[in-house]
DNA sequence: GTCTATACGATGATAGAC
DNA sequence: GTCTATCATCGTATAGAC
């Protein structure tokens, strides 16, 4: 029935496109004229394969949620042990350090703001949610569990943060992911 | 001769009301006719006392500017040991929990973007950098040397960070605070 | 089904009157 | 020091060409 792509893959085109300018300039700085003449069309003709801005970004969310849900989906029914919680970082950092989601982040630390307000922004949080409490224990103390909460930030902070230093992208990978891995392991204490 | 100041203080109250908008809504959906409307002036009001939009935000960083500046003049020729960066680091946890700076850093940590390319951004950034360089020990290993890096960062994440769990600011400051000492405390590694 | 032309209200910004 | 009037550009909307 879906005789909508044709040829070409506008509409695929249109993601690509937006999402590096998201990333590379801002939300808000980006115009759908700019977008539109990348592509060679006016911007009329965005409006026919996404109804608003907004539903750009929240195709691009589409993709990248389900990336997390893997993660979440092969979690789940297991016991949530250390050995889990280090995996499920592992995991989550290979997943936003890949070419695509790594621009979707970079969009949403720079863009925090707008995104909040954005369609499916909802959805995207209770993700980070579901993943914080995977690596939490519940009854832990108040500082553990914060820790643990922070163990994502501190994976999106560490590649994609605003950090000056001699280092390239995956030394800063590496090392946030050993950060990372430091916070969910509760110290003797 | 500075007459400009007959009563009132208008321009103070722009700066009062832009920062409370700016830091809540962001920067972009912030209109200069909603900062003018909460002043009881039109929109063009606001172009007597600041040149832009930009311009408001600039006299804005100059006041945080400031108080961080105090901190690394503070830190200026005493010898750089453990404790001079556990006690810049608490100096500087107390400063960005404070309540203006306090919406300052909300206001950055939401609009990282749009704070990108707005004036005196430059300024704002070098002293990250400044702080930064302070907590590292620049002959340490590359892991270590990140770990300090992100310290800061964890500060901002610890106290304005998208973290979902039950615990007041105060606790979530304490938190942060810790786990920012403890990264740039060398491990035996 | 895919796209262009055209127009609408709101935005940041400017010029000039009071 | 504040106003009105005006501008280009923005996201959005619709009518219609092919």
């Amino acid at each position: 029935m879906v005789e909508t792509r044709r040829r070409a893959g506008t509409r695929e085109k249109i993601q690509e496109i937006a999402l590096e300018l998201f990333a590379e300039q801002g939300y808000e700085k980006t115009s759908l004229r700019e977008i539109a003449e990348r592509l060679g069309v006016t911007k009329a003709a965005l409006y026919y394969h996404f109804r608003t801005k907004d539903d750009i970004v929240a195709s691009l969310f589409d993709d990248f949620l389900e990336q997390v849900d893997e993660i979440i989906d092969w979690a789940r029914d297991k016991p949530v042990d250390d050995a889990l919680r280090r995996e499920i970082v592992r995991r989550y950092s290979d997943v936003i350090t890949s070419s695509t989601p790594a621009a979707m982040m970079q969009f949403i630390q720079g863009n925090q703001s707008a995104v909040r307000d954005l369609k499916h922004s909802g959805e995207l949080f209770a993700r980070f949610r579901t993943l914080s409490r995977l690596l939490t224990d519940p009854n832990a103390a108040l500082t553990t569990q914060l820790k643990s909460g922070m163990a994502l930030g501190m994976l999106h902070i560490g590649v994609f943060g605003p950090i000056e230093i001699d280092a390239t992208p995956e030394q800063r990978q590496a090392a946030a992911l050993e950060v990372a891995l430091e916070l969910i392991t509760s110290p003797a204490k």
